[in-house]
DNA sequence: TGACAGGTACATG
DNA sequence: CATGTACCTGTC
């Protein structure tokens, strides 16, 4: 256990943002997450943030998955004082951080968060892990499932992932699996590109487009100028950006204002 | 009942 | 290159 106070940062407000799909609410208002392989536990009051793991493992691992390094504060101060949706959008939601999550995992993730609703993708992620991933015993001697890694999922013949409900999702992973598997795509290298070649990269994938790879780049290569359009960014731009979203000011981090406009459509009053 | 959910591949003009 | 359409599945 260890206990930090940190700004800026909510877990609740992360977990509902829709960029990662095992962070969960427990029972007891606390937070579950499984991430690189570890099990963690979060819980918060005001700034105070207690994690369920060691000061080494929170330095080694945790600090840089919650991206706890970045200035978001400077983020927020630099946004048009007459940008008022985006103003609220913040007051609402300013606590959302940008995870640096694992690319393999959040390319699969948003490859299932295509035409899907959010409990649906978590239940299709979570039965592909106790599948197909490790199963390990967290602090509480409970079970917990690793994500399946490229190729335990790159051998797997078509009809494997039938019982997970993926529909046509299936022969999009299962693909894109083995062309990692086979070297066709790698995610090493991919790694190590800038935004719009890691983008094109990962576009090679069978199953990926413009919007899940832009997510990829945003939410495990952490580049946090991609900016995702999806149905809800769509009709936010629509009604509220009427001449475009102002991506020319915003250089450098839209990416992390759409995480708030998306968080404040989805749960937002109006 | 049908539209919809954080889209994409593939076929046309 | 821009537009149209089929696609799995579950929920309301």
């Amino acid at each position: 256990m260890i206990t930090k106070t940190i700004t800026d940062f909510d877990i609740r407000q992360t977990a509902d943002s829709g960029q990662c799909f095992r962070l969960n609410e427990r029972q007891d208002g606390s937070y579950a997450l499984v991430a690189g392989g570890r099990y963690l536990e979060i819980s918060q009051r005001g700034g105070e943030i207690t994690f369920s793991c060691t000061g080494t493992e929170f330095e080694t691992l945790w600090r840089s998955y919650f991206d706890l390094d970045t200035d978001y504060a400077g983020m927020k101060e630099s946004v048009d004082p007459a940008d008022d949706y985006m103003r609220t959008a913040i007051s609402f939601g300013g606590g959302i951080r940008i995870l640096r999550q694992e690319l393999w995992e959040t390319l699969v993730t948003f490859i299932i968060s295509q035409q899907n609703n959010i409990p649906r993708i978590k239940k299709c992620v979570e039965s592909l892990c106790a599948q197909f991933g490790e199963r390990r015993e967290n602090y509480r001697g409970e079970p917990y499932y690793t994500f399946p890694s490229p190729s335990v999922l790159g051998r797997l013949p078509d009809e494997a992932l039938d019982s997970i409900h993926l529909g046509y999702r299936s022969k999009y992973i299962l693909k894109t699996a083995r062309m990692v598997e086979e070297g066709a795509v790698d995610l090493s290298a991919i790694q190590k590109l800038k935004y719009e070649e890691a983008k094109a990269e990962l576009m090679k994938c069978y199953g990926v487009g413009v919007k899940v790879a832009e997510c990829v780049c945003l939410f495990a290569l952490h580049h946090i100028d991609a900016f995702p359009v999806d149905t809800h960014i769509r009709k936010v731009i629509l009604t509220h950006y009427p001449s475009g979203f102002p991506l020319n000011r915003y250089r450098g981090f839209a990416g992390v204002l759409q995480q708030y406009a998306f968080y404040y459509d989805v749960h937002g009053a109006g």
